[in-house]
DNA sequence: ATGTAC
Protein backbone atom coordinates (compact mmCIF):
# COMPACT_ATOMS: atom_id res chain seq x y z
CA UNK A 1 0.00 0.00 0.00
CA UNK A 2 1.73 3.22 -0.89
CA UNK A 3 -0.66 5.15 1.08
CA UNK A 4 -2.51 5.18 4.23
CA UNK A 5 -6.32 6.52 4.35
CA UNK A 6 -6.35 7.73 8.25
CA UNK A 7 -9.18 6.81 10.64
CA UNK A 8 -9.91 10.63 11.72
CA UNK A 9 -13.85 11.16 10.34
CA UNK A 10 -13.10 14.24 8.84
CA UNK A 11 -15.61 15.25 5.58
CA UNK A 12 -12.47 15.25 3.00
CA UNK A 13 -10.11 12.06 3.61
CA UNK A 14 -6.41 12.27 4.98
CA UNK A 15 -4.43 10.13 2.79
CA UNK A 16 -0.80 9.92 4.35
CA UNK A 17 2.74 8.87 3.07
CA UNK A 18 4.07 8.73 6.63
CA UNK A 19 4.92 4.83 7.50
CA UNK A 20 4.08 5.96 11.06
CA UNK A 21 1.27 7.15 13.42
CA UNK A 22 0.58 11.32 13.40
CA UNK A 23 1.07 12.66 16.97
CA UNK A 24 -1.74 13.94 19.19
CA UNK A 25 -1.11 17.39 17.76
CA UNK A 26 -0.65 16.24 14.07
CA UNK A 27 -3.99 14.40 13.80
CA UNK A 28 -5.94 17.43 14.99
CA UNK A 29 -4.24 19.72 12.76
CA UNK A 30 -4.85 17.52 9.48
CA UNK A 31 -8.33 17.11 10.96
CA UNK A 32 -9.31 20.85 11.46
CA UNK A 33 -7.93 21.41 7.36
CA UNK A 34 -9.68 18.27 6.20
CA UNK A 35 -12.88 19.75 7.81
CA UNK A 36 -12.94 22.70 5.92
CA UNK A 37 -16.04 22.91 3.32
CA UNK A 38 -13.67 23.99 0.64
CA UNK A 39 -11.14 21.78 0.66
CA UNK A 40 -11.53 19.56 -2.61
CA UNK A 41 -11.65 15.76 -2.70
CA UNK A 42 -8.67 14.74 0.21
CA UNK A 43 -5.45 16.32 1.66
CA UNK A 44 -2.18 14.67 0.80
CA UNK A 45 0.32 13.88 3.52
CA UNK A 46 4.16 13.65 2.25
CA UNK A 47 6.32 10.99 4.32
CA UNK A 48 8.21 13.76 5.91
CA UNK A 49 4.91 15.04 7.68
CA UNK A 50 5.15 17.35 10.81
CA UNK A 51 3.66 19.80 12.73
CA UNK A 52 3.41 23.36 11.34
CA UNK A 53 1.40 26.89 12.38
CA UNK A 54 -1.72 26.46 10.82
CA UNK A 55 -1.19 23.57 8.60
CA UNK A 56 0.79 20.71 8.49
CA UNK A 57 4.69 20.93 7.03
CA UNK A 58 4.49 18.68 4.52
CA UNK A 59 0.69 19.02 3.27
CA UNK A 60 -0.73 19.34 -0.04
CA UNK A 61 -4.26 20.65 0.11
CA UNK A 62 -6.46 21.26 -3.06
CA UNK A 63 -9.03 24.20 -2.29
CA UNK A 64 -11.81 25.60 -4.59
CA UNK A 65 -12.80 28.93 -4.79
CA UNK A 66 -10.82 29.70 -1.71
CA UNK A 67 -6.98 29.75 -0.19
CA UNK A 68 -6.17 29.61 3.35
CA UNK A 69 -2.76 32.29 3.68
CA UNK A 70 -1.65 30.93 7.23
CA UNK A 71 -1.27 27.39 5.02
CA UNK A 72 1.02 28.76 2.23
CA UNK A 73 3.09 29.97 5.26
CA UNK A 74 5.33 33.59 5.81
CA UNK A 75 8.43 32.02 3.83
CA UNK A 76 6.19 31.90 0.32
CA UNK A 77 8.23 30.66 -2.13
CA UNK A 78 10.56 28.69 -0.25
CA UNK A 79 12.55 26.22 -2.10
CA UNK A 80 15.56 24.61 -3.32
CA UNK A 81 17.80 25.01 -6.23
CA UNK A 82 20.04 23.10 -8.18
CA UNK A 83 22.43 22.88 -11.19
CA UNK A 84 24.47 19.36 -12.16
CA UNK A 85 28.02 20.82 -13.39
CA UNK A 86 30.19 19.86 -15.80
CA UNK A 87 32.88 19.49 -12.78
CA UNK A 88 33.82 16.04 -11.14
CA UNK A 89 34.71 15.40 -7.67
CA UNK A 90 38.52 15.28 -8.38
CA UNK A 91 38.94 18.94 -9.05
CA UNK A 92 37.54 19.71 -5.46
CA UNK A 93 40.21 18.55 -4.18
CA UNK A 94 42.36 20.77 -1.94
CA UNK A 95 39.71 23.87 -3.52
CA UNK A 96 36.34 23.46 -0.78
CA UNK A 97 38.45 25.85 2.05
CA UNK A 98 38.86 29.02 -0.89
CA UNK A 99 35.44 28.15 -1.95
CA UNK A 100 33.71 28.03 1.03
CA UNK A 101 35.38 31.75 2.00
CA UNK A 102 34.34 32.57 -1.24
CA UNK A 103 30.83 32.20 -0.94
CA UNK A 104 30.80 33.61 2.84
CA UNK A 105 32.37 36.64 1.28
CA UNK A 106 29.92 36.94 -1.96
CA UNK A 107 26.45 35.30 -0.56
CA UNK A 108 25.16 37.22 2.78
CA UNK A 109 23.69 35.16 5.18
CA UNK A 110 21.27 35.18 8.12
CA UNK A 111 20.11 38.84 8.91
CA UNK A 112 22.75 40.43 6.27
CA UNK A 113 21.88 41.72 2.59
CA UNK A 114 24.10 43.29 -0.49
CA UNK A 115 25.75 46.24 0.16
CA UNK A 116 24.82 46.83 -3.58
CA UNK A 117 22.58 46.19 -6.05
CA UNK A 118 23.92 44.27 -8.80
CA UNK A 119 22.45 44.72 -12.72
CA UNK A 120 21.08 41.31 -12.85
CA UNK A 121 19.03 42.32 -9.39
CA UNK A 122 17.97 46.19 -10.76
CA UNK A 123 17.22 44.55 -14.06
CA UNK A 124 14.56 42.00 -12.71
CA UNK A 125 11.29 42.19 -14.80
CA UNK A 126 8.57 42.17 -11.74
CA UNK A 127 10.68 45.55 -10.16
CA UNK A 128 8.00 47.39 -12.05
CA UNK A 129 4.82 45.75 -10.60
CA UNK A 130 5.86 46.60 -7.04
CA UNK A 131 3.63 49.26 -6.52
CA UNK A 132 0.85 47.18 -6.82
CA UNK A 133 1.71 45.07 -4.21
CA UNK A 134 0.11 45.65 -0.69
CA UNK A 135 0.34 49.17 1.09
CA UNK A 136 2.55 48.08 3.95
CA UNK A 137 5.53 47.27 1.94
CA UNK A 138 5.66 50.40 -0.10
CA UNK A 139 9.12 51.84 1.81
CA UNK A 140 10.65 48.08 1.48
CA UNK A 141 11.58 48.44 -2.24
CA UNK A 142 15.18 49.06 -1.69
CA UNK A 143 15.80 46.29 1.07
CA UNK A 144 14.02 43.82 -1.25
CA UNK A 145 16.68 44.63 -4.10
CA UNK A 146 19.41 44.29 -1.46
CA UNK A 147 18.16 41.33 0.01
CA UNK A 148 17.53 39.55 -3.74
CA UNK A 149 20.70 37.44 -3.83
CA UNK A 150 20.84 36.62 0.16
CA UNK A 151 20.60 33.55 2.05
CA UNK A 152 18.25 34.12 4.83
CA UNK A 153 18.48 32.23 8.10
CA UNK A 154 16.86 28.99 9.99
CA UNK A 155 17.69 26.01 7.61
CA UNK A 156 18.87 27.80 4.36
CA UNK A 157 22.00 26.86 3.29
CA UNK A 158 24.32 26.55 -0.04
CA UNK A 159 26.04 23.01 -0.49
CA UNK A 160 28.64 21.69 -3.24
CA UNK A 161 27.87 18.30 -3.48
CA UNK A 162 28.94 15.05 -5.14
CA UNK A 163 26.31 12.10 -6.79
CA UNK A 164 27.06 8.52 -7.09
CA UNK A 165 29.06 8.88 -10.52
CA UNK A 166 31.41 11.54 -9.30
CA UNK A 167 29.70 14.42 -11.04
CA UNK A 168 29.36 17.95 -8.71
CA UNK A 169 26.55 19.63 -7.94
CA UNK A 170 25.53 23.01 -6.52
CA UNK A 171 22.77 23.22 -4.25
CA UNK A 172 21.00 26.24 -2.30
CA UNK A 173 18.02 26.10 -0.12
CA UNK A 174 16.19 29.91 0.25
CA UNK A 175 13.05 31.79 0.21
CA UNK A 176 11.73 35.31 -0.07
CA UNK A 177 13.32 37.12 2.24
CA UNK A 178 11.78 39.82 4.45
CA UNK A 179 9.80 40.66 1.51
CA UNK A 180 7.81 37.67 1.59
CA UNK A 181 7.20 37.16 5.01
CA UNK A 182 6.24 41.15 5.82
CA UNK A 183 3.34 40.59 2.53
CA UNK A 184 2.40 37.39 4.26
CA UNK A 185 1.66 38.70 7.60
CA UNK A 186 -0.42 41.68 6.24
CA UNK A 187 -2.49 39.09 4.59
CA UNK A 188 -2.78 37.12 6.94
CA UNK A 189 -3.79 39.31 9.58
CA UNK A 190 -6.29 40.61 7.18
CA UNK A 191 -8.05 37.06 6.25
CA UNK A 192 -8.10 36.66 10.41
CA UNK A 193 -9.94 39.92 10.57
CA UNK A 194 -12.37 38.88 7.93
CA UNK A 195 -13.21 36.03 9.96
CA UNK A 196 -13.60 37.52 13.14
CA UNK A 197 -15.91 40.30 11.30
CA UNK A 198 -17.89 37.40 9.67
CA UNK A 199 -18.07 35.41 12.70
CA UNK A 200 -17.14 32.21 11.27
CA UNK A 201 -16.66 29.16 13.32
CA UNK A 202 -12.96 28.03 12.34
CA UNK A 203 -11.37 25.03 14.04
CA UNK A 204 -8.42 27.37 13.97
CA UNK A 205 -8.06 30.79 13.30
CA UNK A 206 -5.09 30.23 11.31
CA UNK A 207 -7.22 28.59 8.99
CA UNK A 208 -8.87 32.09 7.99
CA UNK A 209 -9.23 31.89 4.19
CA UNK A 210 -9.78 34.67 1.58
CA UNK A 211 -13.02 33.55 -1.40
CA UNK A 212 -12.36 33.52 -4.85
CA UNK A 213 -13.82 36.82 -6.43
CA UNK A 214 -12.88 38.43 -3.32
CA UNK A 215 -10.84 41.93 -3.82
CA UNK A 216 -9.05 40.44 -0.22
CA UNK A 217 -8.57 37.18 -2.40
CA UNK A 218 -7.61 39.06 -5.72
CA UNK A 219 -4.72 41.35 -3.35
CA UNK A 220 -3.13 38.42 -1.85
CA UNK A 221 -2.86 35.72 -4.60
CA UNK A 222 -1.05 38.94 -7.06
CA UNK A 223 1.27 39.43 -3.70
CA UNK A 224 1.84 35.32 -3.40
CA UNK A 225 2.64 35.22 -6.81
CA UNK A 226 4.90 38.41 -7.30
CA UNK A 227 6.61 37.05 -3.82
CA UNK A 228 7.00 33.11 -5.36
CA UNK A 229 8.73 35.14 -8.04
CA UNK A 230 10.92 36.89 -6.02
CA UNK A 231 11.98 33.65 -4.11
CA UNK A 232 12.69 31.91 -7.40
CA UNK A 233 14.90 34.53 -8.74
CA UNK A 234 17.07 35.13 -5.39
CA UNK A 235 17.68 31.32 -6.04
CA UNK A 236 18.70 32.21 -9.45
CA UNK A 237 20.64 35.32 -8.43
CA UNK A 238 22.37 33.26 -5.70
CA UNK A 239 23.15 30.18 -8.19
CA UNK A 240 24.90 32.49 -11.15
CA UNK A 241 27.35 33.58 -7.89
CA UNK A 242 27.82 30.62 -6.44
CA UNK A 243 28.50 28.71 -10.34
CA UNK A 244 31.10 31.97 -10.63
CA UNK A 245 32.92 31.18 -7.66
CA UNK A 246 33.31 27.40 -8.37
CA UNK A 247 34.28 27.96 -11.75
CA UNK A 248 36.86 30.69 -10.67
CA UNK A 249 38.82 27.60 -8.99
CA UNK A 250 37.95 24.55 -11.13
CA UNK A 251 37.75 25.86 -14.62
CA UNK A 252 39.99 29.17 -14.50
CA UNK A 253 37.02 31.19 -14.25
CA UNK A 254 35.94 30.09 -18.04
CA UNK A 255 32.14 29.55 -17.63
CA UNK A 256 30.62 25.80 -18.16
CA UNK A 257 26.92 25.49 -19.08
CA UNK A 258 25.30 23.40 -16.51
CA UNK A 259 24.04 19.67 -17.24
CA UNK A 260 20.86 19.92 -15.69
CA UNK A 261 19.28 23.08 -14.05
CA UNK A 262 16.38 22.91 -11.12
CA UNK A 263 14.51 25.18 -9.41
CA UNK A 264 11.73 24.61 -7.61
CA UNK A 265 9.23 25.98 -4.57
CA UNK A 266 8.45 23.82 -2.04
CA UNK A 267 6.17 26.50 -0.06
CA UNK A 268 3.47 28.04 -2.20
CA UNK A 269 0.44 27.86 -3.77
CA UNK A 270 -1.18 27.98 -7.72
CA UNK A 271 -3.56 26.75 -10.16
CA UNK A 272 -3.86 23.15 -11.45
CA UNK A 273 -5.99 20.98 -12.85
CA UNK A 274 -6.63 17.79 -10.62
CA UNK A 275 -8.94 15.07 -11.24
CA UNK A 276 -10.90 17.31 -14.10
CA UNK A 277 -11.46 20.27 -11.96
CA UNK A 278 -9.80 23.43 -11.53
CA UNK A 279 -8.61 23.97 -8.10
CA UNK A 280 -5.86 26.20 -6.01
CA UNK A 281 -3.18 23.93 -4.85
CA UNK A 282 -0.79 24.39 -1.31
CA UNK A 283 2.20 22.92 -1.12
CA UNK A 284 3.58 23.39 2.52
CA UNK A 285 7.02 21.61 2.69
CA UNK A 286 6.18 19.71 0.03
CA UNK A 287 7.61 19.53 -4.14
CA UNK A 288 4.77 19.56 -7.15
CA UNK A 289 5.94 15.97 -8.93
CA UNK A 290 3.82 16.21 -12.25
CA UNK A 291 5.55 13.99 -14.69
CA UNK A 292 8.60 14.89 -15.56
CA UNK A 293 8.94 17.29 -13.30
CA UNK A 294 12.30 17.67 -11.38
CA UNK A 295 12.50 18.07 -7.91
CA UNK A 296 15.17 18.44 -5.02
CA UNK A 297 15.03 16.40 -1.95
CA UNK A 298 17.84 17.25 0.67
CA UNK A 299 18.80 15.43 3.28
CA UNK A 300 19.99 17.12 6.78
CA UNK A 301 23.86 18.24 6.76
CA UNK A 302 25.74 14.61 6.92
CA UNK A 303 22.64 12.49 4.98
CA UNK A 304 22.18 12.12 1.22
CA UNK A 305 20.42 14.30 -0.88
CA UNK A 306 17.83 13.36 -3.67
CA UNK A 307 17.11 14.97 -7.64
CA UNK A 308 13.70 13.57 -8.28
CA UNK A 309 11.38 12.85 -11.24
CA UNK A 310 8.08 13.39 -10.30
CA UNK A 311 5.36 10.41 -11.55
CA UNK A 312 2.61 12.27 -11.68
CA UNK A 313 0.75 10.21 -9.17
CA UNK A 314 -2.85 12.07 -8.96
CA UNK A 315 -3.88 10.87 -5.45
CA UNK A 316 -0.74 13.47 -3.97
CA UNK A 317 -1.92 16.03 -6.59
CA UNK A 318 1.30 15.32 -8.12
CA UNK A 319 3.33 15.72 -5.29
CA UNK A 320 6.75 14.56 -3.43
CA UNK A 321 8.30 15.57 0.23
CA UNK A 322 10.65 18.82 0.25
CA UNK A 323 13.43 16.86 2.77
CA UNK A 324 13.65 14.38 5.58
CA UNK A 325 11.33 16.26 7.98
CA UNK A 326 12.75 16.74 11.40
CA UNK A 327 12.61 13.97 14.29
CA UNK A 328 13.00 16.39 17.00
CA UNK A 329 12.71 20.14 17.88
CA UNK A 330 15.75 22.64 17.71
CA UNK A 331 15.20 23.26 21.31
CA UNK A 332 14.95 18.96 21.21
CA UNK A 333 18.19 18.78 19.32
CA UNK A 334 20.63 21.25 21.18
CA UNK A 335 19.77 19.57 24.58
CA UNK A 336 20.19 16.04 23.21
CA UNK A 337 23.55 16.48 21.47
CA UNK A 338 27.10 17.81 22.17
CA UNK A 339 29.23 19.27 19.42
CA UNK A 340 31.29 15.99 19.54
CA UNK A 341 27.60 14.01 18.42
CA UNK A 342 27.49 17.20 15.39
CA UNK A 343 31.45 16.53 14.53
CA UNK A 344 31.06 12.32 13.95
CA UNK A 345 27.90 12.68 12.30
CA UNK A 346 29.29 15.39 9.51
CA UNK A 347 32.61 13.31 9.12
CA UNK A 348 33.53 14.40 5.21
CA UNK A 349 31.94 17.69 5.19
CA UNK A 350 33.35 21.18 5.10
CA UNK A 351 30.68 23.29 6.84
CA UNK A 352 30.74 24.84 10.41
CA UNK A 353 30.49 22.52 13.55
CA UNK A 354 29.57 24.50 16.73
CA UNK A 355 26.99 25.32 18.53
CA UNK A 356 24.99 27.95 15.96
CA UNK A 357 24.35 24.73 13.96
CA UNK A 358 23.91 22.19 16.60
CA UNK A 359 19.64 22.23 15.84
CA UNK A 360 21.00 21.59 12.02
CA UNK A 361 22.72 17.43 13.84
CA UNK A 362 21.22 15.16 11.17
CA UNK A 363 19.90 12.75 14.06
CA UNK A 364 17.42 15.60 14.60
CA UNK A 365 16.06 14.18 11.34
CA UNK A 366 14.21 11.55 10.03
CA UNK A 367 16.23 9.10 7.88
CA UNK A 368 16.11 10.12 4.30
CA UNK A 369 15.95 6.74 3.12
CA UNK A 370 12.90 5.60 4.66
CA UNK A 371 11.16 8.86 3.71
CA UNK A 372 12.18 8.15 0.04
CA UNK A 373 11.53 4.47 0.11
CA UNK A 374 7.81 5.92 1.57
CA UNK A 375 7.51 7.91 -1.36
CA UNK A 376 8.55 5.66 -4.47
CA UNK A 377 4.95 5.72 -5.57
CA UNK A 378 5.72 9.47 -6.35
CA UNK A 379 8.79 9.96 -7.75
CA UNK A 380 11.55 8.17 -9.25
CA UNK A 381 15.13 9.10 -8.22
CA UNK A 382 17.75 10.25 -10.88
CA UNK A 383 20.79 11.55 -8.73
CA UNK A 384 21.52 10.88 -5.62
CA UNK A 385 24.46 12.92 -3.63
CA UNK A 386 26.26 13.69 -1.03
CA UNK A 387 27.53 16.97 0.39
CA UNK A 388 31.17 18.06 0.79
CA UNK A 389 30.61 21.29 1.44
CA UNK A 390 27.67 23.26 3.66
CA UNK A 391 27.16 26.61 4.56
CA UNK A 392 24.24 27.39 6.86
CA UNK A 393 22.54 30.52 6.90
C1' DA B 1 11.66 32.61 8.64
C1' DT B 2 12.41 37.47 9.66
C1' DG B 3 14.91 41.42 12.97
C1' DT B 4 12.80 44.49 16.19
C1' DA B 5 12.24 45.80 20.37
C1' DC B 6 13.57 44.86 24.94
Amino acid sequence: MPYEKLELSTPAPVLSWANHELGKEEAKMAKNVASLPFVFKHVALMPDVHLGKGALVGSVVATKEAVIPAAVGVDIGCGMAAIKTQFTAEQLEGKLKKIRLDIEAEIPVGFNANKDIEKTVANWQRWVDFKDLHGGVQDLQNKAMKQMGSLGGGNHFIEVCVDTENAVWLMLHSGSRNIGNVLAQCHISTAKELAKLAELTLPDLDLAYFVAGTPEFDAYWRDLQWAQNYARYNRDVMMARFKRIVEKYLSGGKSKKPLLEVNCHHNYAEKEVHFGEDVYVTRKGAVRAQQEDYGIIPGSMGAKSFIVKGKGNHDSYCSCSHGAGRLMSRTKAKKQFTIDDLIQQTQGVECRKDDAVLDEIPGAYKPIEQVMANQADLVEIVATLKQVLCVKG
